[in-house]
RNA sequence: GCGUCUGUAGCUCAGUGGAUAGAGCAGUGGCCUCCGGAGCCGCGUGCGGAGGUUCGAUUCCUCUCAGACGCACCA
């Protein structure tokens, strides 16, 4: 479906154009005085100059033409339709616009027809990478990891639900120094295994040689170590030389490192409701690597600088002189830049995206400039390619500074999913008798609403304040209140539904599917008809502007309208039963939204809470 | 030092080249013979600072102050 102020611009770009100005003044808005009216135009003070006339006589002129124009709306229900309820002009030259009741009505029950409740896919199955891992194997998933997995699903969903083809990839850390640091740990507390032994020479075991619990704990302490140890360091840096050299005891070594850690981090995302189409990392570009530096060699765009092999990124217009990006260290093992180059040809390879998006923390911008330029550049990308960094901000705790637990070390993700549905849970249990089972259900699912929406609702780029308290309160604008919202129309329709099957009425769900929505009978009937109208606008723009934010201000101005109507219309209440049918089906569009916004978002809505 | 990002209400955050800059929390006062009161409706303070462009700037530009982050062999 067209969207709605689309819809109004062309009734108002038509008539300027019959007044005699350009057709772009009619650009039209939502008001910004809700008071005054629903949408406005300003282009009658930006023709004034222009055309030398006053703002005010040509606002008066494109309200005349508008007056005396009939609607072309291609939506051929609503073409028989007048469009306004009113239109003005009003000083300087504003031109002020009302919607009618029936208009808008017409338009609602559109929606209620479409798969996707208007919104269009116009993707064209176009082909995008978005890179939102990030995970490490080996290492416990933290908090450092939430936003990029709660962001970039929720791009990712955006994205197919408007018809592109996105293929989320988790990028693994599996390759780097991190593997030698592995491995020179497990050698120093096991050295009795055969890995360690140069003379051994028969099949490696199938088991591996730790659990999950215990890598977890190798690698912070090996990672801690090679800070003051120096020698510990040299000697896992030539681990994971050997390793990326196809030495054949640490590639069992590695391979037993990942398929413990995978499946731990499978699990974890899981409960994040967050998924990936590939489980690539950076050991999956290793491949490309020798083809990658020898091509840039061979084409004169890398060459050596201080023992290392550089590429040169710098631009004649950056305000400051960028360092070249290093494709191989002075020691000659490979970099994270040139894995993320490799993992770039692959993808070229297989699936010749039109776009990258890469989310990842914004420290990483550096990076991400050079990786960008030199793929581009070196012609693996083409030049029409976008390629997209989202930056994050970092998420802080109370006091303003990163996140930690209380004891002050990094938090993990599992115990801080834990601590919130433990905070839902107890707020659950202390206002409404639920049994227990159910509550510890419900919990889980709030839970992840909670901490989803409490981080969705912040600009992506913008450092934000984690507080478990404010994002698990169910007032305010907090994901319970919108799944609150949710649950409450669920609970009006199941009773409605209950009412029609006591009375042996032939108002079966079908039906109330069939007949339409009736133009609004109060002023808050109305702002949520015109709140609603805005859906197919809103998640346009939220993944055009990857601003997964303007998704959740909207579901909550929905909720808040919707409260605003429940509060003042008694709905099952409602004697004339066609009028109670009517909000029956509005609702039901509500609801129906809603479910979809958080869907997009990422999580769901429980049956109770 | 250089660069990037960020400064909006007591706190946490939205927002726009235009009319009176909005929410939530906290504080405070109302609203149930009523569908979930975990709700709804009121009440007050603010665009870090200075210039500039513009009919109009919180928004765009310059300078300045403050904070976060980054500045070649970690990822």
């Amino acid at each position: 479906m067209k969207k709605i102020l689309d819809l109004i611009a062309e009734q108002m770009r038509a008539a300027f154009e019959g007044c005699g100005y350009a057709a772009d003044y009619g650009k039209v808005t939502l008001s910004n005085r809700p008071d005054l009216c629903e949408y406005q135009c300003n282009g009658a003070m930006a023709a004034a100059k222009a055309y030398h006339k006053k703002p005010i006589d040509i606002a008066n002129d494109v309200v005349a033409a508008l007056k005396g124009q009939t609607p072309r709306g291609e939506a051929a229900d609503n073409a028989a339709l007048p469009m306004f309820e009113s239109v003005e002009a009003v000083m300087p030259g504003f031109i002020n616009l009302k919607l009618s009741g029936e208009y808008l009505a017409a338009y609602l029950d559109g929606m209620r027809g479409e798969d996707k409740l208007g919104a269009e896919e116009t993707g064209g199955g176009k082909t995008i990478i978005v890179d939102y891992g990030g995970a490490n194997v080996a290492k416990p998933l933290h908090v450092g990891h939430l936003r990029t997995a709660i962001i970039g699903e929720c791009i990712k969903r955006m994205g197919n639900y408007l018809g592109y083809h996105m293929i989320g990839d988790v990028h693994l850390g599996d390759w780097g120094l991190q593997m030698g640091l592995i491995i020179e740990e497990l050698r120093d507390r096991k050295p009795e295994l055969p890995y360690f032994d140069e003379a051994y020479a028969g099949e490696y075991p199938q088991e591996a040689p730790f659990t999950i619990s215990e890598l977890e704990q190798i690698y912070p302490a090996a990672s801690a170590r090679s800070k003051e140890d120096e020698a510990f360091k040299a000697r896992a840096q030539e681990a994971t030389f050997k390793l990326q050299n196809g030495y054949a005891p640490f590639t069992a070594i590695w391979r037993h490192i990942m398929n413990v850690s995978l499946a731990d981090l499978k699990k974890n995302y899981a409960n994040l409701n967050v998924t990936f189409d590939l489980w690539k990392g950076e050991s999956d570009a290793q491949p490309y690597i020798p083809g990658l530096i020898e091509d840039l060699q061979k084409r004169g765009l890398a060459y050596e600088s201080e023992g290392a092999l550089v590429v040169d990124i710098a631009l004649p217009d950056d305000p400051k002189e960028l360092p070249p990006c290093i494709i191989r260290k002075s020691d000659g093992a490979a970099l994270y830049a040139t894995s993320d180059l490799g993992t770039i040809i692959e993808r070229e390879r297989d699936y010749a995206p039109e776009e990258y998006i890469y989310i990842t923390d914004k420290r990483q911008e550096l990076h991400f400039i050079q990786v960008f330029r030199v793929a581009k550049k070196a012609g693996y990308v083409k030049p029409e390619t976008k390629m997209t960094h989202m930056m994050c901000g970092t998420m802080n705790g109370r006091d303003g500074k990163p996140f930690k637990t209380r004891a002050g070390g990094v938090m993990r993700l599992e115990n801080l999913i834990r601590e919130i549905g433990e905070a839902v849970y107890d707020r659950i249990m202390e206002n409404r008798t639920m049994d227990e089972e159910e509550a510890r259900r419900a919990s889980q699912i709030i839970g992840l609403a909670a901490l989803k929406y409490g981080d969705l609702s912040n600009q992506v780029s913008k450092d934000y304040v984690f507080d478990i308290d404010r994002f698990t309160s169910f007032e305010g604008n907090t994901g319970p209140y919108i799944l609150y919202t949710i649950v409450r129309i669920k609970s009006i329709l199941a009773r409605y539904e209950q009412e029609q099957a006591e009375n042996g009425e032939n108002m079966s769900a079908a039906k109330i599917g069939a007949a339409g929505i009736r133009p609004a009978g109060s002023a808050e009937e109305k702002s949520l008809m015109l709140k609603l109208s805005a859906y197919n606008d809103v998640v346009e723009a939220a993944f055009a502007e990857k601003a997964p934010h303007k998704l959740c201000q909207f579901i909550y101005e929905l909720s808040d309208a919707f409260g605003s109507f429940y509060n003042t219309t008694m709905i099952l209440k409602e004697e004339d039963q066609e009028k109670k049918a009517g909000y029956i089906r509005l609702i039901c569009l509500v609801k129906d939204v809603l479910e979809s916004c958080i869907h997009l978002l990422g999580f769901d809505a429980p049956e109770r809470m």
